[in-house]
DNA sequence: AGCACGCCGACT
DNA sequence: GTCGGCGTGCTC
């Protein structure tokens, strides 16, 4: 009898580039084999690690006394389907990231180990033989508990999905279970039969306008087909309601959802829409939620059930078992590329991945990127444009507030004094920016000029007030204050610049009157402080609310009138050269705040520069224009979208090393090539948590050359032999620079 | 990345 | 004499 040693291609997640093969021992039923996708459980080197199958085959390019064997194989079919290999080997091909550890990432935590998957089971309740002839109008004292007895009645058994829907899953199905009339049953996933007898709508769909209905039937027409569209919609104007009306399409055909949404956009106002309109299976996945409660997400999506998943970037590697369509909510947001590591765009990938598996993908936004409006110019994308605003609301009225000249007290400027007051005599809303946290960026001593310095990074510790420390937004390091200056003891110390904490403090002093709430990572770190917030806030009662941007994106203030940003110069002189187009995406979501319903709105901005061209603008033409000037002014200069570029980053405890790293990497470059290369350039912050930062810039007209030029730095740095302590990274079509 | 192997300094 | 520093090389 003839033995087939079968060989398996695997990747292990660490950071090399290649496979690594093993055997598989026992081999004695040849219908028992491997397949692509599976997880097995390997000894790498001298530790054990958990591995994907990427490729079977029957023999080894390998020395046979090389190969190990499998130790196990986690589970018997293959977990990550065939669409999820596909777009992972896609994403470390274009990011030229380690096939192993971009398997991992795809993964929730709890399958990067060596656990197998548990048997994917959904709750169900079943009515007990006494609960069977029970009377549901017997049961008088609790109402509850009689509905919920005839719903079993009349669905036997009943998924616990179902009657969590109906909100009878808390106390009234405890009492049943209690009084012995229900019981729990665990059921295996395949068992699972709908019962979902009732309608798809849990509530009816709203009416949609002209626009709304022509970006509805466009979708309709490309379903089964790959096709991006750019859903360009105007605060208010009903976005979310296509989405709804696209969704049900794809569920009353049997298909599946992905609805990606930035971190700060998965509030529960936005998540109840959808549980609200839909009877049937959804999941949220994101940082909220605990370890097991993705991984039973993640199962409820690859079986089937889940027909909904609502996540944050990661989601974007969930297996479906029959995806119909993927939207991407807020597609500007900067939260849908990850910075660290493995940098992916999540928006990037749902378009691979939509162009991939044949389905079409919804890019949403009021305020797209620009690289998004310039596919669309080129017809790669649709654009559905949604420019009425429900309910007519108008347009706020925005001004420019010139800070020349003018003494600030916090930050805020006499005239804005003046329109706050206006707004808040007027029984509405204040809204005031302000994109720094704590209560001033820098301590300083007037005697000697000492500021509150790190040791580790290039920044200042930013001063919070209550409780009194300081604290390195950047390395987290906390400190207590010093009460006196260290270098020459002077007895005072001066905060020196603004933060949400101190402008609050000053507003409060301003209007004694007047609750001032203070919006920002700090105020809102306990759990639901924020939830609990916006309810406040949604009372509708006058109030001043200061905050970062957390509170610029998806929330609806509806007795908000004014909304202010005080320092709109940062953007203007940032090294980044999309810190323009962010700021007028901020400004354009802030503008959206304010004045949804019937009360005019104003917008007011305070500047030094109120001349600013693209300022003046984006505030008399709107967002569009503003985008169509940017995109020329890109346009001239070679950068995205009309260029593409990489970044190579180097870091290290020594500035020097980290700098001659890039240079031999530059140098080595030639340079006769169609890719320029520029640097090395310090970072921003040059020195971050005790480590020299430096990056070179890759930049090429066309997107084929700067692969080929990636892969070659690539190739340079993984054969160089560097010092251990320099670290180098790849980031391919980086949203921050410098 | 991890982790062992290996070759030179200050300690019982 | 050895404990341990971190330079270097490898992982199927």
């Amino acid at each position: 009898m003839k033995h087939t040693r079968q060989i398996l291609s695997v990747a292990v997640p660490v950071p090399l580039t290649g496979l690594f093969d093993y055997y598989l021992e026992d081999l004695d039923d040849p219908t028992q084999s491997c397949l692509p996708g599976q997880r097995v459980w390997v000894s790498f080197g001298n530790r054990q690690l958990m591995a994907i199958v990427v490729e079977v085959k029957d023999n080894s390019e390998l020395a046979a006394d090389k190969i190990k064997p499998v130790l196990r194989v986690l589970e018997s079919d293959n977990i990550i389907p065939s669409s999820v290999m596909q777009l992972c080997r896609w994403a470390a091909s274009y990011y030229h990231h380690p096939i192993g550890e971009v398997y991992s990432a795809a993964l929730p935590t709890l399958l990067r180990g060596e656990k197998p998957l548990p048997v994917s089971t959904t709750t169900w309740v079943s009515l007990t033989d006494a609960g069977k002839q029970t009377d549901p109008k017997t049961i008088t004292r609790s109402p509850k508990q009689s509905q919920l007895l005839d719903v079993l009645l009349s669905q036997n058994p009943c998924s616990l999905a179902f009657i969590k829907q109906q909100s009878l899953a808390g106390s009234p199905l405890q009492s049943l279970i209690k009084k012995g009339l229900a019981e729990k049953i665990e059921v295996k996933e395949q068992l699972a039969q709908k019962n979902e007898s009732s309608a798809l709508l849990a509530e009816p769909n709203l009416p949609l306008n002209d626009e709304q209905q022509h970006a509805f039937d466009q979708i309709k027409q490309e379903l089964g087909n790959y096709h991006c569209f750019l859903l360009e919609g105007v605060t208010g104007s009903g976005k979310t309601e296509v989405y709804l009306q696209a969704i049900e399409a794809v569920l009353s055909n049997d298909q599946q959802v992905l609805v990606l949404i930035p971190e700060i956009g998965l509030t529960p106002q936005t998540l109840s829409r959808f549980k609200n309109r839909f009877n049937c299976p959804q999941t949220v996945l994101h940082s909220g939620r605990t370890e097991r409660q993705r991984l039973h997400g993640w199962q409820h999506a690859n079986s089937g059930h889940a027909r909904i998943v609502i996540g944050t970037r990661s989601a974007i590697f969930t297996p479906f078992k029959n995806l119909g369509l993927i939207i991407v909510d807020e597609e500007h947001d900067s939260s849908l590329k990850q910075q660290e590591g493995f940098r992916y765009s999540a928006r990037d990938l749902a378009i691979t991945r939509a162009h991939q598996q044949k389905v079409p993908v919804i890019l949403g936004s009021a305020t797209p990127s620009l690289e998004s409006l310039h596919n669309a110019e080129q017809n790669r994308y649709t654009k559905l444009p949604l420019t009425q605003r429900a309910g007519n609301a108008s347009l706020p009225i925005f001004r420019l507030l010139d800070l020349r000249g003018r003494p600030l007290e916090g930050g805020l400027s006499q005239p804005l004094v003046k329109l706050i007051r206006q707004h808040l005599d007027k029984q509405n809303q204040v809204l005031i920016f302000l994109n720094r946290r704590g209560y001033a960026p820098v301590l300083m001593c007037h005697e000697c000029g000492w500021i509150s310095e790190r040791r580790n990074c290039d920044t200042r510790m930013t001063l919070h007030h209550s409780p009194r420390y300081l604290h390195c937004h950047h390395c987290d390091e906390k400190r207590g204050i010093e009460t006196s200056c260290p270098t020459c003891k002077a007895k005072e110390l001066n905060p020196v610049g603004l933060g949400t904490e101190r402008t609050e403090q000053v507003l409060q002093e301003l209007f004694p009157e007047t609750p001032v709430v203070r919006v920002d990572r700090d105020s809102t770190r306990k759990k639901y402080a924020f939830e609990n917030m916006i309810a406040e806030i949604q009372t509708g009662k006058p109030c001043i609310l200061i905050g970062t941007q957390m509170l610029a994106k998806g929330h609806h203030f509806p007795n908000v009138t004014l909304a202010a940003i005080l320092d709109a110069d940062g953007a203007l002189y940032s090294s980044d050269f999309r810190g323009m187009e962010k700021m007028g995406q901020l400004l354009t979501q802030v503008a959206g705040r304010a004045g949804r319903e019937k009360q005019q709105g104003e917008v007011a901005l305070q500047t030094l520069e109120p001349e600013h061209p693209l300022l003046r603008c984006l505030f008399n033409e709107g967002y569009p224009t503003f985008a169509s000037h940017l995109l020329r002014e890109r346009k001239l200069i070679g950068l995205p979208p009309y260029g593409y570029i990489a970044l190579v980053h180097a870091q290290s405890p020594f500035r020097e090393k980290a700098q001659n790293l890039l240079q031999q990497l530059s140098d080595y470059l030639p340079d006769n090539s169609e890719t320029e290369v520029l640097g090395p350039i310090p970072s921003t912050m040059e020195r971050r948590a005790g480590r020299y930062r430096f990056q070179l810039m890759l930049k090429s007209e066309q997107r084929q050359t700067l692969h080929q030029s990636v892969s070659q730095c690539r190739l340079f740095l993984e054969n160089l032999k560097m010092d251990r302590d320099i670290r180098w990274q790849l980031d391919i079509d980086p949203i921050e620079l410098f």
